[in-house]
RNA sequence: CGGAGUGUAGCGCAGUCUGGUAGCGCACCACGUUCGGGACGUGGGGGUCGUAGGUUCAAAUCCUAUCACUCCGACCA
């Protein structure tokens, strides 16, 4: 993409309404724009990682053995009245009318829907497990909305939905999701803690709260910092073994870890002093299994091999992609700008000509432009008619990891500049080895 | 939903107390000099002062109503 075609309208002063620095530099980045209290447009920039987070989301849910659909943003009252969630749900709910006064409401969540598709159709225990999830937008009319997607009123949601013939199969489902979440957020670049949450009237151990550690955070949390150090579950990971599975997540729910909803003071006195760690957290991710509370009244049942109608039950597990933005920003950002793990990087490269008009590095960048991007690089090409130091600016600023710098004085000798966005290290590098250093990386 | 604020050019602000017909910085446009970490000069464009009433010879400024947004608290992916 060259920038003088694409559409990024940076800011270099901060909005004041703006408080933390997850939301005043995606402000200033031009990836949002705020349209109303708690509701923004994506912009172009916004946009690329929101995707680059949805499509990590995806494939992992999809590894996990989640199968994809799409539910509509808009539904009707009447299914919720059938869970009795209609009148339970509150202000939060959005609630409209359509032109025949029929009661619609902008859909906060999807329990009630998946439940009405899953008992059209399904009749034997033969055709569990099943694992629908869709990635779709919300609406939850919060009182306050504020640090921009962080806590915005529409926010887009990953929300999946498991069912099962029994509680321990239940178990299963919700251990895959339990592992696929761990996967998720690393390759993010994030260290997301499972935290035992409350699980209300249903009880039992199966709901998680998925906790990104960082200075800004809502909720006060505590845990074990051994947490830190555990590696993630490998990409081969067999998620049809249930054992094996379940050693994975007892490994990860062995030490202490709770919100401070769920804090218990004399387990966390058993951590030993230089292992407790006490700090703020952001959810970015919730699991939990709440057994036949949709099924029981909606009549989600299918015959088991016994030939009796069981009640299947439910779990089901949300990840905000439009949250996580905020949570990555910051956990990863400096006093110049954003600075994107690769993974959900808007562009890979930032392709700066420090002399645009100049005949030599129009050339160069021209030509690494076009090779960088036949071998399957993002490449954001700086191209303006502008000083290097409003580039430079620019380039920190929207966190693009790799800056590939062109300029008459290293051209002269042949090189450019290659700079970690991360580190902050630049090495000098032949121009001919560019795109051969990018080709290794992929 | 309780409490506190703010609405003046794209962004950040002054002007409001004490009424006299709107200004500054950045951004934007033109020209020139510049050009390896947010240059400088000259000239220029852009605002029904959130909205609606009212008071007045005269309202950004005073009065009333209303809308929007922000912050603190309670609540939430």
């Amino acid at each position: 993409m060259r920038l003088s075609r694409f559409f990024l309208p940076i800011l270099r002063e901060t909005p004041k309404e703006a408080e933390i620095m997850s939301h005043r530099l995606m402000l200033r980045a031009g990836m949002i724009r705020q349209e109303s209290a708690g509701i923004y447009a994506w912009l172009p920039l916004g946009l690329r990682v929101l995707n680059k987070i949805s499509a990590i989301v995806r494939e992992e849910q999809n590894r996990a053995g989640a199968v994809e659909l799409l539910m509509p943003t808009v539904q009707s009252a009447d299914l919720w009245r059938e869970s009795g969630r209609y009148d339970a749900y509150g202000k939060e709910m959005l609630r409209i009318q359509d032109r025949h006064d029929r009661e619609m409401l902008y859909g906060p969540t999807n329990e009630e829907m998946i439940t009405e598709i899953f008992r059209g159709y399904v009749r034997s225990y033969k055709d569990l497990p099943l694992n629908l999830y869709h990635i779709q937008w919300k609406f939850r009319d919060e009182v306050r909305p504020r640090f921009g997607v962080m806590r915005s009123r529409e926010f887009l949601m990953k929300d999946a939905y498991t069912f099962d013939i029994d509680q321990a199969g239940a178990r299963h489902s919700y251990n895959r999701m339990f592992v696929a979440y761990l996967r998720t957020f690393a390759r993010m670049g994030l260290k997301a803690i499972p935290m035992r949450a409350d699980t209300g009237p249903i009880g039992g151990d199966l709901s998680h709260e998925f906790i990104i550690l960082a200075a800004t955070g809502e909720s006060e949390v505590f845990c074990h910092a051994d947490y830190l150090d555990y590696d993630t579950p490998a990409v081969d990971t067999d998620f049809d073994n249930a054992e094996g599975l379940q050693g994975l997540v007892d490994k990860w729910t062995a030490l202490y870890a709770a919100t401070s909803e769920m804090h218990d003071v004399s387990a966390y006195e058993a951590v030993p002093a230089d292992k407790k760690m006490s700090a703020r957290g952001i959810e970015v991710g919730h699991i939990f299994y709440f057994g036949t509370k949709y099924s029981a009244p909606m009549g989600a049942k299918v015959m088991g091999p016994d030939g009796k109608d069981h009640d299947v039950h439910m779990g089901s597990y949300g990840i905000g992609p439009s949250r996580l933005i905020a949570a990555i920003i910051e956990a990863s950002h400096d006093e110049n700008g954003i600075i994107w793990p690769e993974s959900v990087a808007p562009f890979d490269i930032a392709l700066l000509n420090l002399k645009a008009g100049d005949a030599a590095t129009d050339e160069a960048c021209n030509r690494l432009y076009r090779e960088l991007s036949a071998a399957g690089r993002d490449v954001l090409y700086d191209d303006r008619d502008e000083r290097p130091g409003g580039k430079f600016a620019t380039a920190d600023l929207i966190g693009i990891p790799w800056q590939v710098v062109i300029g008459p004085k290293g051209l002269a000798d042949g090189n450019v500049e290659l700079k970690h966005r991360a580190t902050g290290d630049k090495q000098v590098v032949p121009l001919g080895e560019v795109v051969s250093r990018f080709a290794k990386r992929g």
